[in-house]
DNA sequence: CCGGACTCCTGTGCGC
DNA sequence: TGCGCACAGGAGTCCG
């Protein structure tokens, strides 16, 4: 759920609170949430046993945080040079809270890690949660890793992706223009909302083949995913059901949707309905006249 | 290699 | 009210 906006403004949202923590201790409540990447092992084998003093270690005990960078939805905890790097995807329902002493989560079911950090005034907690256990902490062993392993098999951060970087991307894969946006090697941090959001600001139907697409209609749609990704970031993010900032505050952009969540109403530039579908096994909507069937699309999409 | 389908989970909202 | 089903913001894996 959480896309791009909702992980910046996590990360806008914890790091002045992390910044400087020391974690005394990490309880692993549920450990296999995390996961380490293997890579070369064959792909049936079980994962390496790991001591539960190796994971706490992994999951940074004793370190001192420093700060956290975000990349497309991944958020990496980042602390003092020479520690483990903690790389946290959200899934579906993933939520990292942070608690001052007195504070309690507003539900205690589904947390899976628990972090004790250090600090003035007693104890603070940061709890990983995360109903769906979609969500992972893939823990890496260095910040040259995190970029050597982790966030090299990302495309271009969705905020500032650039039109040429897109189109070198679209040109090279035949699917349809809404699959090739959730695919994380394309451009990192659109999911289902914001695909449905850029393409409807971009004018462009999301069955269209991404190496179809006009120098033009790239161009407006690197522009479409960045206005829209900075704007939702303005307002917090898109809270639906789940998703919360590490104070436990959802977002605003919910109420700013154009497309996403609103088939059978509507469109809010032209008036007309727009019109639900399925297309990459996910919820379309799109505006039927602002987004207009291109020539040849890949697939007839359902619905 | 590529693209599409399936799968992993729990919670919620809807129709009957 | 209760039950069963469809569906949900992601992404790894498998198969044709």
């Amino acid at each position: 759920m959480p896309e791009l906006p909702e992980v910046e403004t996590l990360r806008r949202s914890l790091e002045p609170l992390l910044i400087g923590q020391v974690v005394e201790r990490v309880e692993a409540i549920r450990p296999d949430v995390v996961r380490p990447r293997r890579r070369g092992a064959p792909r049936l084998s079980r994962p390496e046993p790991v001591t539960p003093r190796r994971l706490r270690t992994m999951l940074l005990e004793g370190c001192r945080i420093d700060r956290l960078d975000r990349h497309g939805k991944q958020l990496a905890i980042i602390a003092q040079h020479g520690s483990p790097v903690m790389v946290v995807h959200l899934g579906m329902t993933g939520q990292l809270l942070f608690l001052t002493p007195n504070q309690t989560p507003a539900r205690d079911d589904h947390i899976h890690v628990r972090w004790r950090l250090g600090g003035a005034g007693g104890d603070a907690w940061l709890l990983f949660r995360d109903p769906r256990r979609f969500g992972r902490i893939t823990p890496v062993q260095s910040e040259a890793d995190l970029i050597a392993e982790e966030w090299s098999r990302l495309g271009p951060d969705a905020l500032a992706v650039r039109a040429a970087d897109l189109a070198a991307r679209l040109a090279a894969t035949s699917r349809c223009i809404k699959a090739a946006l959730l695919d994380q090697g394309v451009v990192a941090g659109v999911g289902n909302i914001y695909a449905d959001e850029a393409l409807h600001r971009a004018r462009l139907h999301p069955c269209t083949r991404s190496d179809r697409l006009e120098r033009s209609e790239v161009l407006a749609l690197a522009e479409a995913i960045r206005t829209t990704l900075r704007r939702s970031v303005r307002a917090g993010g898109t809270t639906l059901r789940d998703y919360v900032d590490g104070n436990g505050r959802g977002g605003t952009y919910r109420s700013d949707l154009r497309a996403y969540d609103r088939a059978g109403l509507p469109c809010r530039r032209c008036g007309r309905i727009l019109v639900g579908s399925t297309v990459a096994q996910r919820t379309t909507t799109h505006c039927p006249h602002c987004q207009p069937t291109p020539p040849s699309t890949t697939h007839p999409h359902r619905g």
